[in-house]
DNA sequence: TTGGTATTTAGCTAAATATCGAAATGATTG
DNA sequence: CAATCATTTCGATATTTAGCTAAATACCAA
């Protein structure tokens, strides 16, 4: 959890969840997004995954990240609740998209 | 808003701003919670001002930081809202103390 | 096998961060 | 005023992080 936090704490990583909310994207294709090298980009995807805030899978030569949305959310909502903020008692499971 | 992740990616720092839930304390008061020296923490509480989650306020030689939750708040729902995170539209005014 | 594409690993630098002890600041109290 | 208390600033060190280029790995196609 703590490694979720530190993995949020980069505005590139931030911004790559975000572009994986909307589909699974290959590495490159997220490289493409950004400015720095893919290098450096590889080493973003690392911390997200040792945050297990992604799942890489390999179909052949390139590799296709996947947000883990539930784990995001537990970290977030954990988080929240110790504070009281946003979602009120009532714990709704709403229908994930 | 990049400040408060920073801020929030330090474990010592998490912990402060819950204490504070609870209720304001001291420099004093939060130093004694941590095993790290004083100095240290006044770095860590100069982060938490940066990133505008806490108010200090100096009555003679004490300073009492406060929590500026609707602050902390803002960001968490932001952050939530571009992933679909627990809080439905109904986005609420609480009022703040 | 050779060449090309996708991605990561290795090795590095520069900058940021966390930590400390010592000293400074500023208020309070004897 | 001098001592003391609360907190921060200073100066130093160690660690972590983000970034780069170059090289390695893995796969695919011809």
């Amino acid at each position: 959890m703590n490694r979720v936090f530190k993995a949020l704490s980069d505005p590139t990583r931030r911004r790559v969840l975000e572009l994986l909310r909307q589909r699974p994207m290959t590495a490159g294709e997220l490289s493409d997004q950004f400015t720095v090298s893919k290098p450096t980009m590889s080493a973003h995807f690392a911390v997200l995954r040792e945050a297990d805030l992604v799942d890489a899978d390999k179909q052949g030569a390139t590799i296709t990240y996947r947000l883990k949305l539930s784990v995001l959310e537990d970290a977030i909502l954990g988080f929240s609740s110790a504070f009281g903020i946003g979602t009120e008692p009532t714990l709704r499971k709403e229908t994930q998209s």
